[in-house]
DNA sequence: CGCGGATCGTTACACTGTAACAGGCAGGGT
DNA sequence: ACCCTGCCTGTTACAGTGTAACGATCCGCG
């Protein structure tokens, strides 16, 4: 299908070029210490299905991940990818985009309390998480008045990145 | 104000505390209003499913409604289901919320530009809209300091809202 | 060795959403 | 009156997303 979008020049925070092996080297390092220090298993299928979520530019679906693990011989069924992005999830390495039913890598290390505003470029799909404070504040003194005990937080922009604006049409995918 | 507040019984389709026949009909009312302006059609399947949608007390899927909608002679399917729905969210009559796969009246006559917060309870199901100036400030701020372009919005919380916290379980929904 | 826990494979199924085509109904122009 | 057009709805079929349940395997532990 959709090569991801060849977004040509990428101005924008792709991470620091392109979140390719570096990412997800990062990633994985970060997985593993993890499952060292909470006594988890970081097994073979996780590692490969975080890997395979952060080479990718843009939001991946539990089936095209699937697909991408199986081999001729070896196919891997979407359940088990369910189950290993259930753990990835759980532990923060990747997250999950509620608007599109598509998993991202993490691109912090976020400590637990903190929540991601998720950035979605409908031009090309590419997807940029980021951190602030002051929503964070924003969110947690409407929460407080409304005397709701927060739990998880979702927060996704849909709209127009940086590097597709005023350029024509950027990589473009079909939305969807 | 909308004390969702008995939940002492069952966490279901509690009639008027807030979501009940007086929400539907100024939510009718407003439609018909909105329909008349724009020369739209607002149909009886369109009002029959804000019906439905507004007089439940908690977020309900396609094809909950289009059961709700069927007789016994009379099956609605879900995708005509859809359709109205796709009319009533695009002219801000319901919301749809994004990490449920579910539908929910919209609280306010918000202007076009607004962008709510949904407070969703794990233990009663409710869902409660909010809008907050300080959210959004914040959200255009760190949107504008990224260069994204935002088209919609999605910020959806979940947690246990005020009338559940310290009471064991409330209604206690199954959560999903 | 036997037991318990966690992981994973497999099947089956439920839920969510859309594409495509056909019929009905209203309004507009001739 | 007619046809034409556009919109809405019904119907079928199907694609995509997610979970339940059962069994097999592996591993650590008493």
């Amino acid at each position: 299908m959709d090569e991801h979008g060849t977004c040509g020049h990428h101005g924008h925070a792709h991470g620091r070029d392109g979140h390719g092996p570096a990412r997800t080297a990062d990633l994985v390092a970060r997985a593993e210490r993890l499952a060292q220090d909470l006594g988890l298993q970081f097994t073979a299928l996780r590692r490969r299905t975080l890997e395979v979520v952060a080479e990718e530019g843009r939001p991946l679906g539990a089936y095209d991940i699937a697909e991408r693990l199986s081999a001729p011989g070896k196919r891997v069924a979407a359940v088990s990818v369910y189950r290993a992005l259930d753990f990835l999830t759980e532990h923060g390495l990747v997250h999950r985009i509620a608007s599109r039913n598509a998993f991202v890598p993490c691109e912090h290390g976020h400590g637990a309390g903190e929540s991601a505003v998720f950035l979605i470029c409908r031009s090309c799909g590419s997807v940029d998480e980021t951190i602030s404070a002051e929503i964070e504040r924003s969110l947690d003194r409407t929460l407080a008045q409304a005397g709701f005990k927060p739990a998880s937080r979702i927060v996704e922009i849909e709209g127009e990145c940086g590097a597709c604006q005023g350029r024509g049409e950027c990589g473009r995918l079909e939305p969807r």
